[in-house]
DNA sequence: TGTATATAGATGCATATGCATTGACATGCG
DNA sequence: CGCATGTCAATGCATATGCATCTATATACA
């Protein structure tokens, strides 16, 4: 598997180019969202989480490892999708710690109506430049990227 | 080239899969940096183009597209640099608008300290999960991403 | 030439993020 | 049980980023 040393001249390029493609994909789905009146990405990310766990909630800290995000930013963009209404949050039965966090109507509808400006960002940004071999050797090779990181 | 309408289940793990594994990978760099009680990671970047700029300098218009940064953030970024005293600006003779952004060697010293840490962080994150075949095929694929992005 | 428009860069103000700490409860262990 | 230690979540304060605007100069063109 792994090299050794010091990294290549591809594994420099393949940095520089993952930092690159990443910056400039995601500028343009956010500018897509806000051009179309939506709020901002990790809000998508954070409503489908939310919206997965379904009537049971979700926890937090669950959230937390879900999103990578740190403890302090979830729990502020928390605050900040709930004072919209689209989600709630309430103490935990079983745990006096805790916090259950559990979607809304309102945050429903917003999820929906999100997606098809999302999806139709992404199909631009990889699906356009890219034939579905270069998609599938793309989506490998990140797959594997994710897991050495995650390990 | 190019797919339509609708992005495949393909193209949106992809997606998914480029967020990321950047954050991830982003997130171990920094780290190390940190830990070596150095800069973050921009200011590598911006040390190393105003460095590749020599003795004529650059300018910050110049810099904000090699960078992909904001017109305010780019100010702001290298009015901390400056600060710290690894660069200089001074007025364009050419421009009355513009300034020149030019190294210090404290600058220059600043990034030679830095690439050390920050190849090794690189190499970790990247060499360590894949193979070099795997490494070119992510090189490939975002290299036609930005071409795509960038276009 | 004179006036409109465009470009370079900085900055005030609002929002978001990072860091450190706190408060509240849970868990482990003598 | 009683205390030390760990975990969950929130928050005060500092720093960074986004947005809108401003100043100054350059460029285009009537």
């Amino acid at each position: 598997m792994a090299m050794s040393g010091k990294p290549s001249e591809t594994v420099i390029r393949a940095w520089a180019r993952l930092l690159r493609a990443q910056r400039l994909a995601l500028a343009d789905v956010e500018a897509a969202l806000k051009k179309a009146g939506l709020p901002p990405l990790i809000w998508y990310d954070a409503l489908l989480e939310i919206e997965r766990a379904g009537e049971n909630g979700v926890r937090p800290f669950e959230l937390e490892r879900a999103m990578l995000l740190a403890q302090y930013n979830l729990s502020r963009l928390l605050d900040r999708i709930e004072h919209e209404g689209y989600i709630e949050r309430e103490a935990a039965r079983d745990d006096g710690r805790g916090r259950i966090v559990r979607m809304t109507e309102k945050g429903r509808a917003m999820r929906r109506k999100m997606w098809p400006v999302y999806a139709r960002a992404i199909e631009t940004v990889i699906g356009r430049s890219l034939t579905s071999e270069q998609v599938a050797a793309l989506d490998g090779a990140l797959g594997s990227l994710i897991e050495g990181l995650t390990r």
